[in-house]
DNA sequence: TTATATACAAACATGAATGTATGTAAAGAG
DNA sequence: CTCTTTACATACATTCATGTTTGTATATAA
């Protein structure tokens, strides 16, 4: 038996989760079983109990790793005052965005999991409205954006800023979904750049 | 015991499908049992073993009978020959399926499976690629539609056809899953059609 | 009319995952 | 230097879903 001190208890429940990822991404999250996390982990089942409650808590805290920090990094790309360029803040948004959910792994596998590889029932049945209330942050988010642009005369007038808002918020949901669900696509980091840009310069006057 | 003729047994089977369709949407796929689905639907598990392999082929039967009706009624909707409007017809397609599925109980329910519900994981993994598939075959049939617009002079040139499909089908995935999940959502149905007219309106030269 | 295939129900066998309870060595507190 | 708590491992009990096998009443074909 090896000495554990408090921040080899942290080690451990780190490698915990970065094992639930891995095994909850290849076999989905109800068909893995602790024991398989366990021993991908390096420890028993014990040590799982231990750090968490059971396989749904274990499943939200992979979950909180990813967003937590996510959620804060919008409210910096998406600077809300003295914006030179909305629309091109916009775009930088998505891009930069989209580039980090390419480039990190942990992410990527954590949005693959949630999108395709777990079933939002009893006690997930709430994380779907989170991520539609995170949708709707979103939104609001944009429409401020939008109404700057329009306020500076850089895009179409033929909607209303909420309605642009709207629009470029499903197809940036639209996009995060093809994109996990297309990971074949070789070019698939090229083809949501273009989209991104195309979309912008499509409102653009 | 019962007299079962054929036409008894395709009942049966029907009335399996329509039980698991309820039981998955509750409890989501892989936390549903044969017995839950068998005694709701009034028989036991024998019946079910009797029709299906297994849930998976349950599963995929339930599918396919929403999914096959589906891309038939595509081709219909989409009319690519003598065209006199193809702007029109691509809001016009996308309003009249999303009409069908907000009052069509089953198939809002087997998206509402195939979306929240099911981990796409071993035997459900190439199931995936079929829903990419589709896609790349709307992105081809808005494709063709944009030509046909862009030819008529009814849409913005700033983008090629293929483009502007690219951005609509972004918008189409990102609208359904929205939709699914935003089942509360009460005026949830004014606001995908004011989204789908908006969509086209931004895009009308 | 009899034989066979159909359409299930019922019983059986198995295995796997879960939660909990107990054991234990080392860390940390006093 | 003890005592308690931490951080697990191990063992146990229980549940439960699955797949298969067997039984059986009826439909259907010959």
């Amino acid at each position: 038996m090896v000495k554990k001190t408090k921040e080899d208890a942290e080690k451990t429940r780190e490698s915990i989760i970065d094992a639930a990822r891995t095994v909850f991404l290849q076999r989905g999250v109800s068909r893995s079983s602790l024991e398989q996390i366990a021993s991908k982990a390096g420890v028993t089942r014990g040590a799982v109990y231990w750090h968490f409650q059971n396989k749904t808590e274990l499943m939200l805290a992979l979950r909180e790793r990813v967003f937590l920090p996510l959620i804060d990094q919008m409210e910096d790309t998406i600077s809300l005052e003295e914006n030179l360029d909305p629309l091109g803040s916009i775009e930088e948004f998505m891009c930069s965005r989209f580039e980090h959910l390419e480039s990190c792994q942990e992410t990527r596998e954590t949005y693959e999991i949630m999108m395709t590889k777990c079933e939002y029932v009893d006690e997930f049945a709430n994380v779907l409205q989170q991520i539609t209330s995170n949708c709707s942050i979103i939104e609001d988010k944009l429409t401020t954006c939008y109404e700057q642009a329009q306020a500076k005369g850089q895009v179409t007038i033929k909607m209303t800023a909420r309605e642009l808002a709207m629009d470029s918020n499903l197809f940036w949901i639209g996009l995060l979904h093809l994109w996990i669900k297309d990971a074949n696509g070789l070019n698939a980091k090229k083809y949501a750049m273009d989209a991104i840009k195309n979309h912008i310069k499509l409102r653009r006057k």
